[in-house]
DNA sequence: CAAAAACCTTACGTTGACGTTAACGTAATA
DNA sequence: TATTACGTTAACGTCAACGTAAGGTTTTTG
């Protein structure tokens, strides 16, 4: 259940799993491997808006086929804490590696709804012409 | 659908396996699992345009981010060889699934572009304003 | 106040998608 | 003729991403 002194979001662990359809299992392994790391009221996970937000970008990367390691480099890149140069410049470069995936994903998920479509209507014409034998 | 003069174009494993960067374990282990069937000459794999074409959806699904498990299933929608109503209806069913999954994904790399739009503006200035420190 | 619910840790098990090694056959080539 | 290149099967190994107990506290609820 939700709390309403502390106005600031907190979330429990079964309620945040509940919200995103995952097991608690798999919140304490994010956790295992440092994907999430929520505070803790004595033993009890406390999880903010911001464990809140990981989660939901690491589960948008699942979507896309992103391993937790991709993900967590791109959430990385939302928090360039380090100003070293250099890793500002591979980070550009990783950012750019990105973009040309996405890109590639937009293409091909165009020509599969392509296939789609035409798997689609030959179902439905098959559907039609052998609907009345 | 594609042939007229039957231009039966062959492959061997490894220049299939070249052509797409993938290993010859990886071809053979989609034959283990039967989502390529590749003639035989003697004991020799004969790769031919039909195994390549299914081979380039199974790695356009990869890429996708789908399971093997899904892209045979997709694989399937393009052969409809049985003319099961009911069969039919659930294809029809599955295929509007797999298209609400890439409507998703749609969004989300849109989403994911702009973050990483966001992220790489955010490099450049610092790049810029930490460049002449 | 007892039982159920929710939290925890530890640790072994599982599944998908191959990698890798071993042991061998065949065919062209130096 | 021997080396190289390519083909084969069989089988164990690996890695990510969790699933699934087992066993123990604490909190909530009837």
């Amino acid at each position: 259940m939700t709390n309403i002194v502390t106005s600031s979001a907190e979330y429990s662990i079964t309620d945040l799993c509940k919200e995103f359809g995952v097991t608690t299992r798999t919140a304490r392994y994010y956790e295992d491997i440092g994907l999430l790391s929520p505070s803790r009221r004595g033993q009890t996970r406390v999880y903010s808006a911001a464990d809140r937000t990981r989660l939901r970008l690491i589960l948008r990367g699942k979507r896309l086929g992103l391993s937790l390691e991709d993900s967590r480099q791109i959430i990385d890149m939302y928090e360039p804490g380090k100003t070293n140069i250099d890793q500002l410049n591979s980070l550009v470069g990783a950012i750019r590696q990105q973009r040309e995936k996405l890109n590639q994903q937009l293409d091909d998920i165009g020509n599969l709804l392509k296939d789609l479509n035409k798997a689609e209507a030959a179902c439905i014409d098959a559907l039609k012409t052998n609907g009345d034998k």
